[in-house]
DNA sequence: TATGAATGAGTATTCATTCAT
DNA sequence: TATGAATGAATACTCATTCAT
């Protein structure tokens, strides 16, 4: 089998083991940009680079499509945070902090919010995902951060909160942000600006909008 | 011929005034609960109490539900909480602790989300839904919000903070919370609880996280 | 009951008799205009100045519009070219050429041919049209021509053709000349030039195309 | 496996590479026997022989399946009788004869009028393949036509006759014979008898209707 | 493995016809 | 008579899935 056989494909041929993954960023991609009905089988075949019978080589269904994205996205992302939130010492101000900055530098990546986006628009039509979701990455991260926020009030450094509704206080802010750019194009004027966002958010997170009154 | 004879008696039941936001009702359900794609006209069509041919006496199409659906929405949701916000004087603490509370308790109301909801969701198809949510909208409430904070911060109530930026902390963990629950099924173990989230949010907003540190 | 009361109708209500003859007229302007099947029963009705309910109290179906269209049309057709053919005496030719031109100038009125190209077109929905059509139109008048035909060739006025196919050859240059113009807008430079047509057809017909030999 | 296995065996049968051929046989015997409105697409599909889906592998709507029709059509009717006439010498009436009578004898087979009888039928529906024909067809033949019209007249075969219009001379009993019978059902006893009206015609066509006067 | 021709269930939309008023 | 809102059968077209090659 010469060169010339590999025309009409990239450069190279990739080694097939990589082909699911290729029709899963195929899938992403459509199934972002355009919704999950209206993304054709053939659409996603044809941009993953192979035939539309060769789908179904990989992936018995659409649906399947569907949740192997979010199958294949789940155990990373779980991961990730983790590995920023346990066993940090000290202030725990800091590793929100921290963290916080991190997580809104990779969900500013649209691959990355790909996925939970995709499963807010889809949810009606694959509850077992946002379940699998829910279960595989929410439900690994929210503890640790609870956990973490007790210690902080354990230890003196936060006021005495509600841990899992101050998840939302802490997220909340960040996630409106993007919901605003991405679904009304509602951005500062200087773009998405996560930095200058982080900045404000994490002053009142922190600080409170108060002023403080000084002549006290 | 009493009233009990229109349940569901004669084929031919006439012009009822109302039949247009019937059908939008039931749309409005059916989208929400099924999708835009998954939702067939004929299901509106019964869901209304019609046929499926009146529908299209009303909206020359499926897509023109959904514009009307959300044209309908519009203008009410907007002067809702302007009227709330505009014209307050004194703290705006209060003003903005009183609203939140009332948006919230609103928001709580599936048939108040159901719209940005399912532009959230549509919005790849219907770009323009969101972009007409976005100026009657958003646009009218937004700035009054800024303004508000801009005034708190010169009569010295509020720290200097980034108003549009801060926008986002004001709403986004009502907004996170709400999708925590709608979308992943992920309430407090006393279910929404949206009174207990907004004192743990309002704490946070106004006097921070951090504890205080007292003998210092 | 005022003058007020016939606001949207015409100038002035026509008496309800001619109300059928109104249907059928918007009937064969669009179905000359759309044909049968594109053209709607509300928009009959509405080219008629009624509703499409009123339509289906004088006829009871939009297939009996077709039928009824043709039977109007039959009865005076046929006299018209009775009247000019029966009795004639002398010369053949001077009939034939008369009563030609008459049609000819008939023809070109598009009312007149309406009926016809009407059949033409529906032919193979309305079979029973078409047969209507022969029973009442043409099988009155082709045995007139012919009666003429076999006269003038025992009067020895014409030669001793084939009085049924010498038909064909009367009406036939006509008929094509009309096809030509209406279907594929092929005319002369000068427009239908019906006159011409005539001229140059009746000359062929009775004295031929060849030459006459003259040095013989 | 033998040849009859292809019969109606399998539920997938392959590329049969006339596969477009066969549909548009398919549309064209029913577009014929029922009307483009009335003929639904499954229709033609089962008459080709396969699903309703594959028509659509071939042609993209039921308007490009007319197209097709007129378009495959069009370029062997022209090409055929453009050979007969050109480069004929002598008297221009035998070529007109020959010609004549070979259309003649192809306008009997009923796959030859389909094409134009379907135009003339759907043209208001669709103008532009009755302008297609008249370019490709009417264009092509009749000024081959009127050019042999024009030599016989030089070369003293022919009256001197306007040649545009003599072409409905020569032509238009044929079309009318053909009318009369496909659309009236009215033929001469003994059916069609294509010979006997081109003897008739041509007698008169070529010499006249009137009977020499002899004794002159 | 890989292809893509073929299938056929599913659905938006139209429009002749009905009937309450 | 007259209206036009309401009905629902009918049909073009799409696309997930299958399978012969």
């Amino acid at each position: 089998m010469s060169e010339q056989d590999n025309q009409r494909g990239p450069k190279f041929r990739r080694r097939a083991e990589a082909r699911p993954d290729e029709v899963l960023d195929a899938a992403l991609d459509l199934f972002i940009t355009k919704g999950f009905a209206a993304t054709r089988v053939e659409d996603i075949a044809r941009q993953a680079g192979l035939s539309k019978g060769a789908v179904y080589l990989y992936f018995p269904s659409k649906e399947a499509l569907m949740e192997g994205l979010v199958r294949r996205a789940v155990a990373p992302i779980a991961s990730l945070a983790l590995h920023q939130l346990e066993g940090v010492e000290g202030d725990p101000r800091l590793a929100i902090s921290a963290t916080l900055r991190m997580v809104a530098g990779k969900l500013a990546d649209p691959r990355l919010i790909a996925i939970p986006r995709l499963i807010m628009r889809e949810v009606v039509q694959f509850p077992e995902l946002a379940e699998m979701y829910r279960k595989e990455v929410l439900e690994q991260i929210i503890p640790v951060a609870i956990g973490l926020i007790n210690r902080g009030i354990a230890e003196g450094y936060l006021r005495p909160v509600d841990p899992e509704l101050t998840v939302r206080s802490i997220v909340g802010p960040i996630a409106l942000h993007l919901i605003l750019a991405e679904v009304f194009r509602m951005t500062p004027a200087d773009g998405l600006a996560m930095d200058r966002l982080m900045d404000n958010h994490l002053a009142i997170l922190f600080d409170g909008l108060s002023l403080p009154e000084r002549a006290k």
